[in-house]
DNA sequence: GCCGTTTTCGGCCCGACTGTTTTCAGTCG
C-alpha cells in the first residue's frame, strides 16, 4: 500500500456522504445520490475494518449496497487516500454549498439554482445576495422564502453540530411531561434517534396519540424554551428551542399509534427495510399502519408488536433500528438476548477525593450499594495525571490504609460489605507505552484501568505501538475510553484500533465502553469489532461522583446498539468469574 | 449506482408542510 495510514471506516463513510450530498446539488439522478448514502451508511456499520478488507483482497461487492464502482471507489480511497469521484466532483462543485444546503428551506435544487443564477458558493455570498433582495425574485423562491434563508443562515452559524445524548435527554423530559399531559392525550414518547440512544442527536421526534390535535400542538408552540415555531399543521409541529434544538411533534390517533412509533423511531433505513418487507407481502406499510390493497382499515397499527408480528417477525428493539442486519437476523430468529442495565453488577472504574473525583470513598460505596451493585472497584487516577492530583506509590498505600478503615467499619455496621470492593487504579499509558507505577504495586492491585490522557497527537503507527505495548503488560485488565474522543469537542486519536483489538484479545485486556455522556468510547461500532476480534467488553461510568454512577445507562443503551448481552459484559457477571477474567483471586 | 427464483433492464419508500403557485415543486424527516 503506497499509504501508510489507515483510514478508518467512519472516515471511508464520511466521503460518501459528501459525495452524495455533491452529486445531489449537482443534480445528479437520485437513485444515484442514494446509492453513495446507502454505501456510506453500509460502511459506517460494518464491523471490520475496510482498510484491512481491501488488504486481504476481500470482494468488497458481497456487502449489500456496494457494487462494482463503489468497491473500485472504497480500493482506491483506500490505497490512494482519494475517492476518484469525489474528486471529480470537489473540483466543479464548491464546497460552500454543503453549507448553504445546511439552511432549513435550502436543498440541493435551490442551491444549484442559487449557485447558477446568482454565483452563490457558499454561506457569506448566500447572506449577501438575500440582503441585497436577489434571492425573492428567482424562480420557485418568494420573499417569505428569502427571510427564512436570512434567519436560516444565522441558525447554522449557531449551531455547533449535534446534541449529545445525555444533553438531550435532559432537554426533552420536561416536553414529554408537557405534551403526555395535554388535554386528549392518551399516550406519548418520545421516538427519533433519542429512543435508539445514538451517541448523539440532531433532532428530538415525540410522538403523541390523540383524537385532537390541537391542544398538544398549543402546548409545545407555547412551551418554555421555544425559540421560534418553524411550522404547524394537523399531525406535525416543529420548533426551534433556545440552544438551537429542533423538536418534531407528531400526533395521530390512538389506533395508528404502534405503526407512527415504529415510523418515527426509524432509522429511516430500518424503516426501508420494513417496507420493502411490506412490499413483498403484498402490503403497504405508512405511520398509519400496515395495509392490505386499497383497504381502508389496517392490519395492524395500534401497537409496535402488532406491526412487527403482521410482518411476521418478532418486535425489534429499537437500539437495533439501525439496519446493521436486525430485520434478517429477527426474519432467522436469532435476534440477540440484549444486555438490560438490570443486568449490571457493578461499576468498575469511578473516581473519589484521593484524585479527581468530588465524593469519599464512603460515599461512592454506598451509591454503588444504592444500585444494587454486588461489587465496585475504586480506580483513582495515577500520578501523571498531576492536576488530578493522581496517586504515586507512597500516596496509594495511604488510600489503602484509609481502604483498610472504610472496609472494617462497614463491615461493622452493615454486617456485610456489600459492594465487595476492589481495589484498582486508572493508570496512565505514559509515551512510550510503559505504565505509570511500579510493577510491584500493579501486582498488588485487584483492577488495573490503562488509559491514555497525553500525547493525543502521535503519527498512528506510533499511537498503535505504545497502547499494543501497555495492554501487553501482565498486569493490566482494561483499556479504558480507547481513542479518548470528547464528542462535539476532540477527536479521538489516530490509531488502529484492529490491532488494539487483537492484542487486547490475546492478552485477556477488557475494551472498555466508557459510559460519560462526552465520551461514549468505545462507539458502538467499535465495540462490534472488538466483539468480533474476541474482546470481552465492560463498561464503566467513569464517574468523578455519585450522581455520575446513573451514566451507566448510557452505556447499557451504546452495548445495545452493537447487540451485546450478558455474555459479553464483564460487569455483568458474578464476582467470582470476573475475579478469574482478572487473574487475580482475591487478598 | 445497486440489484435480481417474475431480472442484466427498469425498477428503486412514503407522506406532511410551506410557499409559490392556481395544481405543484421543493424540502424535510
Amino acid at each position: 500500500m503506497s499509504s501508510s495510514r489507515r483510514i478508518g471506516n467512519a472516515e471511508i463513510a464520511e466521503r460518501l456522504e459528501r459525495s452524495a450530498d455533491l452529486l445531489e446539488i449537482d443534480g445528479a439522478n437520485a437513485f444515484r445520490v442514494r446509492a453513495y448514502r446507502n454505501a456510506a451508511e453500509a460502511v459506517a456499520a460494518h464491523a471490520e475494518s475496510f482498510s484491512a478488507m481491501v488488504e486481504r483482497g476481500a470482494d468488497l461487492t458481497e456487502l449489500k449496497g456496494i457494487g462494482k464502482d463503489l468497491a473500485a471507489g472504497i480500493t482506491a480511497l483506500v490505497r490512494d487516500g482519494a475517492l476518484p469521484a469525489l474528486e471529480e466532483l470537489s473540483a466543479r462543485v464548491p464546497l460552500g454549498l454543503l453549507d448553504v444546503v445546511q439552511v432549513q428551506g435550502v436543498g440541493p435544487k435551490r442551491a444549484h439554482t442559487l449557485w447558477q443564477q446568482r454565483d452563490v458558493t457558499g454561506l457569506d455570498d448566500l447572506e449577501r445576495v438575500a440582503r441585497a433582495g436577489r434571492v425573492a425574485d428567482l424562480p420557485g423562491f418568494g420573499e417569505k422564502t428569502q427571510a427564512k434563508i436570512l434567519s436560516g443562515i444565522e441558525a447554522v452559524r449557531r449551531r455547533d453540530g449535534r446534541v449529545r445524548l445525555g444533553d438531550a435527554e435532559v432537554l426533552v423530559r420536561p416536553l414529554l411531561a408537557l405534551v403526555e399531559g395535554a388535554a386528549g392525550v392518551k399516550r406519548a414518547a418520545v421516538a427519533g434517534s433519542l429512543r435508539r440512544g445514538r451517541e448523539t442527536i440532531g433532532d428530538v421526534d415525540l410522538l403523541a396519540a390523540a383524537q385532537d390535535p390541537a391542544p398538544v400542538m398549543a402546548a409545545l408552540r407555547a412551551a418554555d424554551g421555544v425559540r421560534e415555531v418553524l411550522g404547524s399543521g394537523d399531525t406535525k409541529t416543529s420548533v426551534l428551542l433556545t440552544g438551537g434544538l429542533q423538536v418534531d411533534l407528531r400526533v395521530v390517533p390512538e389506533a395508528a399509534y404502534g405503526a407512527a412509533l415504529v415510523y418515527f423511531t426509524g432509522s429511516k433505513a430500518h424503516n426501508v427495510a420494513l417496507r420493502q418487507r411490506a412490499i413483498e407481502r403484498g402490503l403497504k406499510l405508512s405511520e398509519y399502519g400496515l395495509f392490505a390493497g386499497d383497504d381502508e382499515e389496517p392490519i395492524a397499527a395500534r401497537d409496535e408488536r402488532d406491526v412487527y408480528a403482521a410482518l411476521e417477525l418478532p418486535w425489534i428493539a429499537p437500539e437495533l433500528r439501525e439496519d446493521r442486519g436486525e430485520v434478517e437476523a429477527a426474519d432467522a430468529g436469532r435476534l440477540p438476548e440484549l444486555l438490560t442495565l438490570d443486568d449490571i453488577r457493578g461499576d468498575l472504574h469511578w473516581h473519589t477525593t484521593w484524585s479527581d473525583g468530588a465524593d469519599d470513598v464512603e460515599t461512592m460505596l454506598e451509591a454503588c450499594a444504592a444500585r444494587g451493585y454486588e461489587y465496585a472497584a475504586i480506580t483513582d487516577h495515577s500520578q501523571a495525571l498531576r492536576m488530578t492530583g493522581g496517586l504515586d506509590a507512597a500516596k496509594l498505600a495511604r488510600q489503602w490504609e484509609a481502604l483498610d478503615i472504610v472496609e472494617r467499619e462497614r463491615e461493622r455496621e452493615r454486617g456485610e460489605a456489600a459492594p465487595t470492593l476492589l481495589r484498582g487504579l486508572e493508570v496512565d499509558i505514559l509515551k512510550d507505552g510503559r505504565l505509570d507505577l511500579d510493577d510491584d504495586w500493579l501486582e498488588r492491585l485487584d483492577i488495573v484501568v490503562a488509559s491514555v490522557h497525553s500525547f493525543f497527537d502521535l503519527a498512528q503507527a506510533d499511537q498503535t505501538e505504545r497502547i499494543v505495548r501497555a495492554l501487553g503488560h501482565p498486569s493490566v485488565n482494561v483499556l479504558a475510553h480507547p481513542t479518548g474522543r470528547l464528542l462535539g469537542r476532540r477527536d479521538g486519536i489516530d490509531v488502529d484500533l484492529d490491532a488494539i483489538f487483537a492484542a487486547a484479545a490475546e492478552h485477556g485486556v477488557a475494551i472498555e465502553c466508557n459510559a460519560s455522556p462526552y465520551r461514549l468510547d468505545a462507539s458502538d461500532v467499535h465495540l462490534m469489532r472488538a466483539v468480533r476480534a474476541g474482546c470481552t467488553i465492560v463498561i464503566d461510568s467513569d464517574a468523578h461522583a455519585a450522581a455520575g454512577l446513573d451514566d451507566m445507562r448510557f452505556g447499557v443503551l451504546t452495548a445495545r446498539r452493537a447487540w451485546l448481552g450478558v455474555d459479553q459484559v464483564l460487569n455483568a457477571w458474578p464476582l467470582e468469574r470476573v475475579r478469574a477474567f482478572l487473574g487475580r483471586s482475591g487478598r
